[in-house]
DNA sequence: CCAATGATGAACAAAGTGTTCAGTTATGAA
DNA sequence: TTCATAACTGAACACTTTGTTCATCATTGG
């Protein structure tokens, strides 16, 4: 089927050796000779697989279901996407803190901070606001506040449950949203 | 007096060369061997006043004001930073895109989101916040809402004025602080 | 003027990157 | 089980970058 056994086991050694090595030293410190050592696999091996570290960075951003947010499903609820997105990551922590937190390097964040962007963008065009300047500023601030959050969470500088968080996260934002939803 | 004339003049075109290398290429891809060409100073001359590229990078920030927000000068007033930080950046737009910018790294954007978070942390609880788990999630909150848009416009995500941003900000922060606050 | 300090550039070892290739091993299909 | 195929290996390679050392030259401020 998909692929040699072989290949799997290979890619998987490797994605789970950057992982670990993420956590250890974090990303900027991790070389290409660290994973293939840790991997154990042959250097030629790992560039027959990946270009290089980011590479394997990236291939592991498909299991991260947590970096496409769920559109809303009544209407009229605000931020759907934060209570379920903020319980998956607490379910795939080390994956996730390897990868989103301070010490991945920040690529996957901006990646997940890009695709929130545009789930909060289109909520609010379904609720009302209408396309402008002062929308995407607002988005802005929206994002930030919850990748900040997210950011401080998996970084451990808060011990907060995820109802904690989403409640946080709603009590500080929801309330200007709603005025600004409630001008148009 | 304090220095060498070329004493200043090697570490003042190290730190240019580093600031316009970044705006070029971004943090990460400038080399050491760069900085040096471009510098036009010999490789051990660099080495006898800069530790590494960080150390250019870091030697630059006591002139970065807009690191420091100023206290709140009317009580009652939230966030008196907001504005004259905006107006600031505006003032050194090269130079403050290149450290605080996607490209610069993201180790001096850390900087200022910590130090902002003390300012934010300090107004609230002098705005009658006490201290707990929930009021550490607010300010994550409201640093992270005014870092992503000092962010958004140094990339040119947008071209408001820094009394659009500031208005953009409160916006969307302050019912939900002011909602927090009332709850004391 | 001149001793002191800084700048120079070349050379160096060390570490990392990405490629190549001939030889070995595991795989899955027949 | 056989076997052609595809994957893995490991060593060697050229290359880039880093950070240090040192003898020599240039500028500075007293």
């Amino acid at each position: 089927m998909s692929g040699d056994r072989r290949v799997r086991r290979t890619r998987r050694v490797v994605q789970e050796a950057l992982v670990a090595l993420i956590l250890e030293k974090g990303y900027d410190a991790v070389t290409v000779t660290d994973i293939i050592d840790r991997a154990d696999v042959g250097r030629s091996t790992f560039y027959s697989h990946f270009t290089d570290k980011q590479d394997v960075l990236f291939s592991n951003l498909d299991e991260l279901a947590f970096l496409h947010p769920v559109p809303a499903a009544r209407s009229g609820e605000l931020f759907a996407f934060s209570l379920p997105m903020f319980e998956h990551v607490r379910e795939q922590r080390r994956l996730v803190r390897a990868l989103l937190g301070r010490r991945g390097g920040g690529q996957v964040y901006a990646r997940g901070e890009q695709l929130l962007s545009v789930a909060v963008r289109t909520e609010l065009v379904a609720a009302g606001a209408r396309a402008s300047a002062s929308l995407d500023l607002l988005v802005v601030c929206v994002v930030g506040a919850f990748m900040g959050l997210m950011r401080a969470w998996v970084d451990g500088e808060s011990t907060a449950t995820p109802a904690e968080l989403d409640a946080a996260f709603r009590a500080a934002i929801e309330p200007g949203v709603r005025a600004a939803l409630g001008q148009e």
